[in-house]
DNA sequence: CTGTTAGCGCCTTCAT
DNA sequence: ATGAAGGCGCTAACAG
């Protein structure tokens, strides 16, 4: 169907050097005459030489590949953070290879097993909890570590994100604030969720701190979504504690906690202030923008990239925070 | 830090056997007496061997990469195709590469060229829209290709998806059923979405039928988006003319409508019904769920992967229909 | 059923 | 600034 595929000795023969000069020219490498690197410029163009990857890494025994495992793809915010990392990629000859644990530490060992085969550049995983098996991978392979999402911990390499006990006191500071005391919460099921947890415990330690405590808490068995979020705020409200603002999960929940509030015709903010975590797109076009806590997805991922091709692992690991901000909004 | 990775000849000393034949052990290829097999097995546990993907790469000129080319991220459709051909990949050895066009055509011949350089098992792209090179690119690797989304077009390899224009017309006829006649169209910026514009023509095609015409229309410059169609459809009933129903390119335009008559007070559906497309979970959490078409968004990707890795390219096209279903809803 | 022999296409090291 | 030689780890033939 098609010519063989040029390779570089094609390159080399066609712009009369050797292999070796028309690889340095491709990598950019060594100090090459301007007049051959155009020859050999001139001779890729005219074959379409594009490099094979797989010898290049084969070779260098090191590969363009960042391999990048998240959690979950049903959470809009994880495709919110490759986002970023393709953002951070963007122009570099670099290409991300996906991974999906299910929030299940076995798969991301797994996960980080096979991407290792590829010998990748860096390898972006989220939060610091992985096996004993997993973290002696990725410290071992001597590549660079980008640990995503939570600040709280100590990071093999980077960490990049937020501090997700910080986010939760400041959820309760802002309700303190606002003069609400019956505090609930709803949340989704956290059990492989370690950050949700850590939102939980800032959340009850602002409070703590203002004297008060949470009024009512209603907890899911599944994993976070508007209907989830609609559903415990009812349970919730029919355990006939008096509330005057429920503090949710994150911005999914609180959304459905929302559309609970107008199918029941409970006023909000009146009768009812909500609260939610993470800043989406759709709690903001509510008819009454929602109060939560803007998480910068994006720019987890895009910094994460960015430093991680800097340079090598240094000998201390480094923590980036890209903060956290409130918004508003008119539910509390 | 650890030890040298170990590498095929490693394990093949070790269970006393040529590398050739621990490979063939490894690839589960050609027969192997139970006993070598075992043994084979044995030494790749107690030295914890992962085959080097680059040098099998190199040798086999083609790799466990199936190269994944989506138009965007910010739109959850496509993180759920994603997860379709996660799943579908779940259990084999393959990995997905994945690039992002922002709907740009010279885009995606750039990231075709990229990921070819992989040599991978098969390229996953979206619809039938691609620059000539890239054609040539995909015709001429001679790897298998899945087009997704869209079926009506002739398919390169195959093709997976549901027919836009059938579901267009689906919402026409959904709305003529109703008793609305006097039919309103919001939509976003589709110049480089031909999905959105083929909807748009089937809803035409489909009134047409009914003996009626659209009564007004309009598309905004963004992106889909709830903020996008809360706008948008404040701007189309600014235009005064009567209408009784809207129908929206997506869900998330959608669901931004109804977020504007719930704020400007307009009954849904008495006034004005409303009709989306994608049947996503946030339009089924509203306080009335959102008349929809349910697209099978995860079904694609997953049947995709399922075929393409099923056997070789076959001589002639094929395509495959997820097919759509009408989701009731509340609001028409 | 298993072993032997050659590369795959590139990069690294060492010369020049 | 450029070239020559060797090998990265694996798999594809071919034998036997």
């Amino acid at each position: 169907m098609q010519a063989e595929t040029p390779t570089l000795d094609d390159v080399a023969r066609l712009a009369g050097v050797s292999a070796n000069t028309a690889s340095r020219v491709v990598r950019n490498k060594g100090s090459i005459a301007a007049a051959t690197r155009e020859r050999v410029h001139a001779a890729i163009d005219t074959l379409g030489y594009v490099p094979n990857r797989a010898a290049g890494s084969l070779a260098s025994s090191s590969s363009m590949i960042i391999g990048v495992i998240l959690p979950s793809l049903s959470n809009i915010v994880f495709p919110e953070v490759l986002r970023g990392i393709h953002a951070g990629l963007a122009g570099t000859p670099y290409q991300p290879m996906i991974g999906v644990t299910d929030y299940d530490l076995g798969k991301e060992q797994q996960l980080i097993s096979s991407l290792l085969a590829w010998q990748p550049a860096a390898i972006i995983t989220t939060g610091f909890d992985h096996t004993d098996s997993a973290r002696r991978m990725l410290e071992g392979s001597g590549i660079r570590v980008g640990e995503l999402m939570d600040i709280d911990g100590t990071p093999i390499d980077i960490a990049v994100g937020l501090s997700h006990r910080m986010a939760g006191k400041a959820m309760a500071r802002r309700l303190i604030e606002r003069g609400y005391t019956k505090v609930g919460y709803v949340g989704h099921d956290w059990t492989d969720d370690r950050r949700a947890n850590a939102r939980y415990l800032g959340l009850c330690e602002g409070l703590a701190e203002a004297g008060h405590t949470l009024a009512a808490e209603e907890r899911g068995h599944d994993a976070s979504s508007t209907r989830a979020g609609r559903a415990a705020l009812a349970k919730l409200l029919a355990q006939d504690v008096k509330l005057d603002a429920v503090a949710f999960s994150n911005d999914d929940m609180a959304v459905g906690g929302f559309m609970h509030c107008l199918a029941g015709e409970i006023s909000v903010p009146n009768e009812l202030a909500l609260m939610g975590f993470n800043g989406l797109e759709i709690g903001q076009s509510l008819p009454k923008p929602l109060s939560t806590i803007l998480s910068n997805r994006f720019a987890i991922g895009k910094t994460a990239v960015e430093l991680l091709l800097q340079a090598g692992r240094s000998s201390d690991p480094q923590i980036i925070d890209t903060g956290f901000s409130l918004l508003d909004g008119a539910t509390t």
